[in-house]
DNA sequence: GTGATATCCGAAAGCGTTTTCGGTTGACTG
DNA sequence: CAGTCAACCGAAAACGCTTTCGGATATCAC
């Protein structure tokens, strides 16, 4: 119980050298199998624990990585945030690798962190978050010389290590399944284009129309904040036009609770008159009545998979843009997304 | 750019010793201030960073504390969770410690994370959550006489630092406010009494009932799973009742609104023949119709206290039982409180 | 029996700090 | 002017590990 148990009580019970049981825990050729085992025993009963801290300053690594939270311009209550970093944490420890969370309040922070890992290094890398289409992190994050993985892509991410879902694909697939229902008059409302995921998804809806041989009315892309008020607004607007559409396609889940609403306010009913499709497959949706239609995204994975990648590249053993991975979303069919209907109330449309 | 700049380059500039030189920056008083000033400048000049690991090596300290994430029994997509991290991480860099973020799977491996830092030392304390009624770590964690705060009170919490929200308080003052509109037939939707807080929250019902002078029938006790179809079920099951309840505290937000469903499922309308509160302030109760009342606990601070108490501990600026702190949660009235009605339909009740 | 070759291990020099201890100044007291 | 005492700084020993290098054995071919 008294003292921790070093290197040198193990030598000293076997009469070896400090060295010699270093290399014979970490493996080392130049050892007897014999004595590697007679020092794995030793040590395993002696319940030894290497010091990190001397570890690390001896070797030169820091066998750590940092993910650095989204910056909290807005609110950090993203539900998949948990899931994320459980799935870094977890992973990097079945390696006895550590995890530092980093929280920049703003992008000036943000940069004196990228700065001072690049001075002390004592992180070997970085999971950075919430991607803008035009991200300077992944310029300067290259140019210190930082090993790093994104969740998400920007612009300028082909040289670079990322996972991300399809976000286009996946709306291409949404509007699709609109068109094949028989919707003509299909909507988005979509979030601002800094944010690379927002652009990607417009960017599917558009496409979607495109393959099923329908116009995009520039009128029908709408955009709008993230959240349920910024849904609800646009869906306002939208329902003042000329011809209102049949079909929305939502970039959020949330996005689209709040389209439901303003249709609900209009005195129509969501997935009868306006069919409305969401994305994020949150829980909440399907406690909606009627359920939200959505598309859900693999994420329990990510943290982990963000971390192998980012070990594989710290330790030299993958490139960069190697270590590229896309995940499509699929589809979760609940109530919201049906063909559409001829009899309007009031004689609308 | 080239080598990163340590004590012994600063030594070498201003003729010092190294040892000068860390005294210095570290304002010990044995040097002179002019002494200081003049490490200060190069010190900056240079662009010095200490070097962690040599650091933490030499002094014994680790400045570093970690988050024990929740097992993963169930999902992690508590919307807190973010919230929480964020604000440890924030707290810790404004001192210059680090966080790092421990995500056992189960039991057993949360206790060998226990273990291995009581051995190794290398997390100078811990922070838990999700405490339970009955919770083991407690006595372990001060067994192995490891620094820790909790979020979340337990039975056996009196001697250990913690921070909570008076949740019997907060449900005395639920059952109070629907006494006041008129209510005679309150039920509770709890959770398993294992959790510190359904427990805490269920007590709060049945002495708010006292108070209000009601009795508290058994029947009206439900217990369930915290989800959505938990509190579906539970309802149903006060539905089928001789006396159906006119309002009902929920454990939580997710589980009020699986209540609502139920109400609905059964012909009646949340907020008019059943009243219905729930507990976390979640925003999508807002988004419901009719809203949900709930009560809202101060949750964005928390990370920042936890470790603002942890930090003190550690330093022995205080001790446990001196870290202590309760909040009040309240009340956000929405739509689903109201004064009870008289005219069911079908004639039921 | 000699030399060459593996095989295995120990010695020792770090890694970049902190911290104790003692020594050197200079000023101040009487 | 000797003695005392602060005030200030340097030397050196940690801290516990890694890693290189060379030396000691044992093994083999001839």
């Amino acid at each position: 119980m008294g003292e921790p148990t070093k290197l040198k009580v193990i030598a000293e019970r076997l009469n070896l050298s400090e060295s010699t049981v270093s290399r014979a825990l970490n493996d080392y050729q130049d050892i007897a199998s014999r004595t590697k085992k007679l020092v794995r025993e030793a040590a395993q009963e002696l319940g030894y624990e290497p010091n990190m801290h001397a570890r690390r300053l001896a070797s030169g690594k820091s066998d750590t990585i940092g993910y650095v939270m989204p910056a909290q311009d807005g609110q950090l209550t993203e539900t998949f945030l948990g899931e994320l970093i459980a799935g870094l944490a977890t992973s990097l420890a079945g390696r006895s690798w550590d995890l530092t969370v980093l929280a920049p309040n703003n992008v000036e922070e943000e940069m004196e962190i990228f700065q001072k890992v690049a001075r002390t290094r004592h992180l070997s890398g970085l999971v950075i978050s919430r991607t803008y289409s035009d991200d300077p992190r992944f310029r300067i994050l290259r140019e210190l010389d930082i090993p790093f993985v994104s969740h998400g892509r920007s612009n300028d991410c082909a040289d670079t290590a990322w996972i991300d879902v399809d976000n286009e694909g996946a709306f291409v697939e949404m509007t699709a399944h609109l068109a094949g229902l028989g919707h003509r008059h299909i909507a988005h409302i979509g979030g601002h284009p800094v944010y690379n995921f927002a652009r990607q998804r417009a960017e599917g809806w558009r496409r979607g129309l495109k393959e099923a041989g329908l116009a995009a009315a520039p009128q029908y892309g709408e955009t709008t904040e993230l959240s349920f008020e910024g849904g609800r607004g646009a869906m306002e607007r939208l329902l003042k036009l000329d011809t209102v559409p049949t079909a929305v396609c939502c970039v959020s889940d949330v996005v689209a609770v709040g389209a439901m609403q303003a249709i609900r306010e209009a005195g129509l009913r969501p997935g009868h008159e306006i069919s409305v499709i969401g994305y994020d497959g949150l829980d909440l949706g399907a406690w909606l009545d009627p359920p939200l239609t959505t598309m859900r995204q693999p994420l329990q994975s990510a943290g982990r998979m963000l971390a192998d990648m980012l070990i594989k590249l710290v330790e030299g053993e993958s490139k960069p843009c190697d270590s590229q991975e896309l995940f499509r979303a699929s589809l979760v069919r609940r109530g919201t997304a049906n063909p559409p209907v001829e009899d309007w109330p009031e004689g609308r449309r």
